[in-house]
DNA sequence: CGTGGTTATGATACCGGTGTCATATGGTCC
DNA sequence: GGACCATATGACACCGGTATCATAACCACG
């Protein structure tokens, strides 16, 4: 254990005696100035119904002249839990983190919750222990799971073990609704598959994702379905496996490009093997999109920076970790949220894509 | 204040009469188990050099024996602050706030400390209203500000009035070092300027930044000089002011390019104004790097995925993070931190810049 | 007017740590 | 051996909230 040097056993500096004005308020504080006592001050903070409409008034009114707030250490020590939402990921992508921060404490703005941050290495076999220790620790209300995190089935039984509530980013549905935020990937895909299809292509290749993550999984299934819908299916010579990687997709689109029926589009399962492509693209001296079509996923902000900015499909990430803290933490202010804890993905066309040559 | 219903006034389940041996161990347990009281068990934990070894030797065995970890809201509600680092950012980009917060949290593991996400909007009128807020009630240990934030004077000196530790991360030294980490940008930028100067090229062009950000201010002062270094100067026409953003680079190079005689080199000040800089040369028909060289700023991620890939300069985020971290909370475990506060930027030298046509 | 059943409130203990202060212990010096 | 001092330890109050339980206040009813 790290300990702390925070100068122990130092004597308090006097403070009472001074014009303490400049103290914060506490329960008690209030109390004394209400005429009550503190546990009734508790049981307004905490919405009790046993507690006379005059005398809650009068409650609120002192709290709102001190602007008095309740120490959250203090009322997580006596609850035995933290108002502490933690963020447990292990994404690579850092607009996506940041946007699921972002939409999170969108939903915890106003309940005197906060938001603690944990990247992770999903591949550490400490993995289970750290989170063990983070939650009991900090004695978590809960936490959010994006993916690739969430759909680690181990760590979701841990938390159940925990008690700790959780609720999970993900692809595709894989637990109790009410613990999932579904971004339904395959629907994107099917869109970009339509796309393409309707654009004239037949000779489409893909370029997947490593088989172990659920939305390369559910992003490749979807474009299949898409393409089924227009009475095409995926030519087994032109499907690539990539590692979700720039390089990757370098690789893999390189090796489609060199085959004598080279195809006329390609859909890559995110946008940094959509960017290998495009290096691929130039190394074959084939244009884009007059040559070869491309479609990426994920929409990252380098899509609309390339040339020909891409055409990808888009995830309300933000509004998605939005959603997930909204069913993480109650908030009686707000409407009873819809239950309706599914997204829908957005096919962004811009200028990679074009009719088949 | 939002009320949270958390259940007030339910029974609390029967806990100890059934084997409590899952329950986590206080400080009460291990003081037992020691056969001392819990003060002397604060003090092994505290370090307290009044601790006979002997009796600091069986303390440490039985914590290491239960796994016992303080309790860190008993104990923040004992010191009157919190084991919590915050991190206050408004930075639009994604990459710099998590490079920033891998670095803090490399710097805060196995210390106890947490850190806390605070995005903010640095033009709100709210903006000190909310940090104070945020600062006292979550009786921060210490919060990280990143530029822009950095270089708010009223917010630092908020925290200074409020007792709150705060090390600034910012292109140029500000402040009391101790409380700065420091990047020095203008020696990117002058690298930049050699290494254009040293390609041949005398007619360069920048496109700066908005003048409110210390960075832009820093990265053009610094540009300058490393021209001069090499006999040149900064010809007026041949500055544009941008934004820092996508759009603002697309037209600041686009009235560079309709210039009579145009410039053979543009220095971005960011990599988003560098992209848009690609996109306007597209449209006038012109080649990097054969007609124009181009260098941006920050070494974004889609620095390497334009093409060419774009020759920029390099900020070691992660390590600024993690030296932010250290300066903060102090780290018994940890070599005496050199009080080099200070990273250098690297210029990474790509395929958008070449000899002067 | 006493009885009984809500509804409303407060006294007190407790959550798991640290600060204060009193006291016990051990060694040195005369 | 007693005075003195530094070291080592514990009893107790306290940090700022909540849970438990007793009790007061109120009401309707017989």
């Amino acid at each position: 254990m790290a300990s702390h040097e925070q100068g122990p056993e130092r004597k308090r500096r006097a403070r009472a005696q001074e014009g303490d004005s400049r103290r914060k308020h506490t329960i008690n504080d209030v109390a004394r100035m209400a005429g009550v006592s503190k546990k009734t001050v508790s049981r307004v903070i905490n919405a009790s119904p046993f507690v006379k409409e005059e005398t809650r008034k009068a409650v609120l009114d002192i709290i709102r002249e001190t602007g008095y707030t309740p120490d959250p250490q203090a009322r997580g020590l006596a609850f035995r839990r933290s108002f502490l939402v933690g963020l447990i990921y292990d994404n690579p992508n850092p607009q996506h983190t940041v946007s699921h921060q972002l939409g999170i404490l969108d939903a915890l703005k106003g309940t005197g919750f906060e938001l603690l941050v944990r990247p992770v290495d999903r591949t550490s076999p400490k993995l289970l222990d750290d989170v063990r220790v983070f939650v009991e620790r900090q004695k978590l209300y809960g936490v959010v799971l994006p993916s690739p995190v969430s759909e680690n089935e181990d760590l979701v039984a841990l938390l159940k073990e925990l008690g700790c509530r959780y609720v999970r980013i993900a692809s595709v549905p894989m637990d109790d609704a009410a613990c999932m935020v579904v971004s339904h990937d395959g629907k994107g895909a099917a869109d970009a598959a339509r796309h393409l299809a309707d654009l004239g292509h037949t000779r489409i290749a893909l370029i997947s994702g490593p088989p172990t993550f659920r939305s390369s999984v559910e992003r490749r299934r979807g474009f299949e379905s898409g393409l089924a819908e227009r009475g095409l299916s995926l030519d087994p010579a032109l499907v690539k496996q990539g590692a979700y990687t720039y390089e990757s997709g370098i690789n893999a689109a390189g090796e489609l490009f060199a085959l004598e029926n080279r195809p006329t589009a390609i859909f890559c399962l995110n946008d940094e093997m959509a960017s290998g492509a495009y290096l691929a693209a130039r190394e074959h001296g084939l244009r884009i999109p007059q040559d070869v079509s491309i479609v990426g996923f994920d929409d990252a902000p380098i899509a609309a920076r390339l040339w020909p900015a891409l055409t990808s499909v888009r995830l309300p990430l933000r509004d998605m970790g939005r959603m997930a803290g909204e069913m993480l933490v109650p908030d009686p202010l707000r409407e009873v949220q819809a239950d309706a804890h599914e997204v829908q993905p957005q096919l962004i066309v811009r200028e990679s894509t074009a009719t088949a040559g």
